[in-house]
DNA sequence: GTCTATATCTCGAAC
DNA sequence: GTTCGAGGTATAGAC
């Protein structure tokens, strides 16, 4: 039985067919008034509404209202889930260990469950990633700039790992930073920490240059840029128009 | 008629179903084999599986597996969806605008469909943010240091908005960066960040300091500060025993 | 396990 | 609208 399902049950019911499809390594539905409390890293309490709760066989719980992306709560893969009945009333409850964290469901009232054996191998097929980004650029560095040599990628330094080390042209060390879309002040601070850490970990009198390579920058990113002195190669993953390699100046389209 | 639901439906049935409960502002569930394509901002491919698939009043799509938190595919809210029918088969289209993404959804077959009028108006309320941590600097300033006075929070740099903004018992600037959580190396480099900017934008022979402030910060993160001459103070929300000052004789009076 | 950085991040607030 | 930073971020990869 692939789909057991009650609209409107007796709270007995529906915690019988739950229990039943939690041990049995299904993922649960359930659509309902209630009441919930989440309680450790921070704390938080949610007054009595309707909203759709999941739990997945893995462990993770998703409680949605009729709103926005993210859930209301939630909690982790990994997590234990316990039903039980109380004054007629189901509780579900949802335990994580490290950090220890809980959160309680009290169903007042039940609109929908459903118990569903689902089976999925696939993967997600992805392109457009940062790491489309390292592809372009290693297959063809002068995309970056003529005459740059990539010699490592995440080489890692005292201040964590840079993107693209290389050379460029007149063999001056070059640490280049990734991002595969607009950028802002955050990018830049994360580029000079990788400059300043090559630079005092190589020789002093060699100055170290950073490029932010991404589609394009904020105007605070752009003037801390100047301000540290440190460039922009505007380039996008997949070589789209907005980051056509073949350019005429640097800072592009604004 | 506040839920309707169809197990194992024909397919002309589902689509019927889902339309009438996308019309009337409800939020809706599939279960089913299905295969996805999502394009624009980046693009991918899901090949067939079974699935949970949501889609919430406010435009928003989720599409989830059997594993994870995060759905496989999704869309934000304000999107608009079609349903219809080709093939003896049910189709979804999620649209988005700017970026303009689409996400296709093409069932194979369908295991479950509702339909829920759910009405949910609470908010959650939520203690134990960086806002908090906020509150009890000002509140106590001497937590961060003996003779601190804060005189601005949101001071405005061209860097960005510091977090607090003070002077130290000898009238020496100081900059606060607060962090709920234990911090890495970003956190170094925001700090900095302001630092600096508020050193070039002020009388350049007063030296501006920095202080962190967190429940902890990783090695790395510690090594960069003595690097930048950064300083930290080990404080977290809530004045829990990690980061309290003076542990047990601090709450006099009431 | 912890640390580090990315993400179709999401989300809210300020501008 | 864009920008910026927080988040119970989640998640993957490295150590």
């Amino acid at each position: 039985m692939s789909i057991s399902a009650l609209s409107h049950p007796p709270p007995q019911d529906a915690h019988d067919l739950l229990e039943d499809g939690l041990t049995a390594g299904c993922l649960l539905t359930i659509a309902g008034r209630c009441e919930v409390d989440y309680d450790e890293r921070t704390a938080s309490y949610l007054g009595p509404g309707e909203r759709l709760v999941i739990v997945k066989p893995d462990g993770t719980l998703l409680l949605h209202t009729t709103e926005q992306r993210t859930p209301v709560n939630w909690q982790p893969p990994g997590c234990t889930h316990h039903l039980s009945m109380s004054d007629d009333q189901l509780h579900l409850q949802s335990v994580r260990t490290n950090p220890d964290e809980t959160i309680d469901i009290r169903f007042e009232h039940i609109l929908h469950v459903s118990s569903l054996d689902l089976t999925d191998n696939r993967e997600l097929e992805l392109v457009g990633s940062e790491e489309d980004l390292r592809q372009q650029i290693l297959a063809d560095p002068a995309r970056l700039e003529d005459g740059f040599k990539p010699l490592a990628t995440e080489r890692s330094t005292s201040a964590g790992a840079i993107d693209i080390y290389g050379k460029d042209r007149d063999g001056q060390p070059v640490v280049v930073e990734l991002k595969r879309r607009r950028v802002g002040p955050d990018a830049v601070s994360q580029l000079k920490r990788y400059v300043d850490a090559l630079a005092r970990e190589t020789a002093p009198e060699t100055s170290v240059r950073g490029i932010l390579v991404a589609p394009s920058v904020t105007e605070r990113a752009k003037s801390l840029l100047t301000a540290e002195e440190l460039e922009f190669v505007s380039l996008a993953p997949q070589s789209k128009t907005e980051g056509a390699p073949t350019t005429l100046t640097d800072f592009g389209t604004g």
